[in-house]
DNA sequence: CCAGACGTTGTT
DNA sequence: GTCTGG
DNA sequence: CCAGACGTTGTT
DNA sequence: GTCTGG
C-alpha cells in the first residue's frame, strides 16, 4: 500500500518533471501522513498543468462527515473503476501525486516481539521523481465550506518490493501522464490498464530510521539509509 | 418500498 | 449519488 | 501507514 | 480491541 511518503524537491525538478504551468509552495517534506496537506498535479480549467495541496483521504461528496477521508487514503487499482467510493473520481477527477520516495513497513520479530521495520523505497537517481496515480473529490462540509480531498491507488507489489510487502503504489510512466490527466479521456479500460506495478529496475529499497513511524517528526535523515 | 452502506490494510 | 439487502 | 487514546465529574 | 489524529 501506500500510507506515508516524502516529497523533498528541488521544485524546479517537480516544475519539469510534470510540466507544470504554475508555481507551487510545498515542501520539503521527509514524512508526509495521511489526512494532511499533500501536494497534487491536476488539470486546471484550461487543461493547464496545475499542482495544489488537497488533503489525503478522500471525502466522497455523499458523505456525512470528514472521518471517511482517513480510511479513504488508497484505492485498490483492481476494483477503483466499480466501487461507489472511487468511480465518479475515476472517471472525472484524476491526479498525480508527485513524490522523491515512499515508505513501507516490514513486521520483523526481534526476540519475543514484533517490530515495524520501515524501507524508503525511491529511484535509483537520487535526483529522480515518482508520480503516483491519484483520483481528488470535492466535498462539502456542513458548514458550507468546500474541501479538496485525494488518495493513492495501490497495485501488487513488484520484485523488489515482494520481500517487504505485497502492494505499492501505482507508478506512473511520464509517457502516461497526459492521458492519466486529461479529463476528457473516455477510454476506462485504456486508464485502467495504466495501473500496473512499476518495473522494478530503475528503483531502490532500504531500510530506515524508525523515527520515521511517528507522523509527527519530519527529517531529512528519514529518508537516509542506516 | 425504505434503510444502510459506500474502503483498505494487516492479522488471524 | 447509487446500489444492495431486506 | 503508525502512534496514541480510549472518560466523567466537580473544582480551580 | 478499535478508533482517531497526524
Amino acid at each position: 500500500m501506500c500510507g506515508r511518503y516524502a516529497l523533498y524537491g528541488p521544485t524546479s525538478r517537480i516544475r519539469e518533471q510534470f510540466d507544470l504551468d504554475d508555481g507551487f509552495d510545498f515542501g520539503p517534506r521527509y514524512n508526509i501522513a495521511p489526512t494532511t496537506k499533500v501536494l497534487v498535479v491536476h488539470p486546471g480549467q484550461h487543461c493547464e498543468r496545475l499542482a495544489s495541496t488537497y488533503r489525503w483521504g478522500l471525502i466522497p461528496s455523499w458523505a456525512k462527515d470528514v472521518t471517511i477521508g482517513a480510511k479513504l487514503i488508497n484505492a485498490r487499482s483492481e476494483t477503483v473503476a466499480e466501487k461507489p467510493a472511487f468511480r465518479a473520481a475515476f472517471r472525472r477527477w484524476r491526479c498525480i501525486v508527485p513524490a522523491n520516495g515512499f515508505y513501507e513497513w516490514k513486521p520483523v520479530q526481534e526476540g519475543s516481539r514484533t517490530i515495524k521495520q520501515p524501507y524508503f523505497i525511491r529511484p535509483q537517481d537520487d535526483g529522480d521523481l515518482f508520480g503516483f496515480a491519484g483520483l481528488t473529490e470535492r466535498w462539502m462540509s456542513p458548514e458550507g465550506q468546500e474541501v479538496h480531498t485525494c488518495c493513492i491507488i495501490t497495485t501488487d507489489a513488484n520484485a523488489l518490493m515482494m520481500p517487504i510487502h505485497d502492494r505499492m503504489p501505482v507508478i506512473l510512466a511520464p509517457n502516461d501522464y497526459g492521458a492519466w490527466l486529461d479529463p476528457g479521456n473516455p477510454d476506462a479500460d485504456g486508464l485502467r490498464a495504466l495501473l500496473g506495478p512499476a518495473a522494478a529496475d530503475g528503483m531502490i529499497a532500504y531500510k530506515v530510521c524508525r523515527a520515521v513511524n511517528s507522523s509527527r517528526g519530519d527529517s531529512p535523515t528519514f529518508v537516509e539509509p542506516v
